[in-house]
DNA sequence: CTGTGTGCAAACTCTTTGCATAAGT
DNA sequence: ACTTATGCAAAGAGTTTGCACACAG
């Protein structure tokens, strides 16, 4: 392993965002870097910004939700709702579901092929279904 | 049966709010009939908000926004969690699931019992199941 | 160069709060 | 009377938007 952690080459990241149609810029790079570079990861916007800020990456709130819903709409990231207050987005694109603590705001991916529900009545006429998500919230104990 | 529709005696509101700790003011039991007299129902505070007004009862945003936490802190309502922007309150306190069709935001209810969750991970440590949520998402066929 | 992205601050939406007034018991 | 709820308007949180400047190609 001369170079790079296996799954993320840095380099690959510039392809990745031109592939989808938007333009590697220092700030989306850096915010892609800090989003992907490490396993799954559930964000706010507000996380993601201080992140940044630690790092040194001088970037602002509006870009961040900016890079955030473009990240989004080209398929890097998913958005998961479970509290109204806070949008979370979600490095995991694959169909699957989450724990969510409410104390602590924390949201842990539940792999997609685990769970299955059955006994889902049809949906409603002249609509289909798009998704199913399940939220297993949680106390502590 | 000699008077009253089986589940809903208007006359019953007074005390069910008290019996819950909730003083039966004009404000709390107008907003209670117009919640709970007709089925199941899911409502935002602006949606319960203008109805009030429609039907001529001088209430104030602030004063819906606060029933709605006193009857959910109450037992009365449960809040649902679909879409970031809105806070839903549902009639149905019973644990019980959603089909929710983003496009013109209606919520539908599945019976708790129809559905069942198989394959469910141990939660995380130290926490335990406080709710399964299912959230089936629809989109217009 | 040329067009897209960014930063900043202001606007916006939904929700909560503080305090004087009104209503319930 | 005494206590609790309400109304209003202002504050608050999170998010979005508009426009001048900066950067990528």
């Amino acid at each position: 392993m001369a170079k790079g952690t296996s799954h993320h080459r840095p380099d690959g990241l510039p392809l990745r965002l031109r592939h989808r149609g938007l333009r590697p810029t220092r700030q989306r790079l850096a915010l892609a870097q800090l989003l992907f570079a490490s396993g799954n990861r559930h964000v706010t916007a507000e996380d993601l910004h201080q992140e940044a800020r630690t790092a040194g990456v001088r970037v602002s709130l509006a870009t961040v939700y900016n890079a955030l819903h473009q990240f989004t709409a080209a398929g890097l990231l998913r958005s998961v709702t479970v509290e109204g207050s806070r949008s979370y987005f979600d490095t995991n694109t694959l169909d699957h579901h989450h724990f969510y603590c409410e104390e602590d705001g924390r949201l842990v991916d539940i792999d997609g092929t685990a769970i299955r529900v059955a006994g889902l009545p049809a949906p409603p006429n002249g609509s289909s279904v798009e998704r199913v998500e399940v939220i297993v919230r949680l106390k502590t104990k």
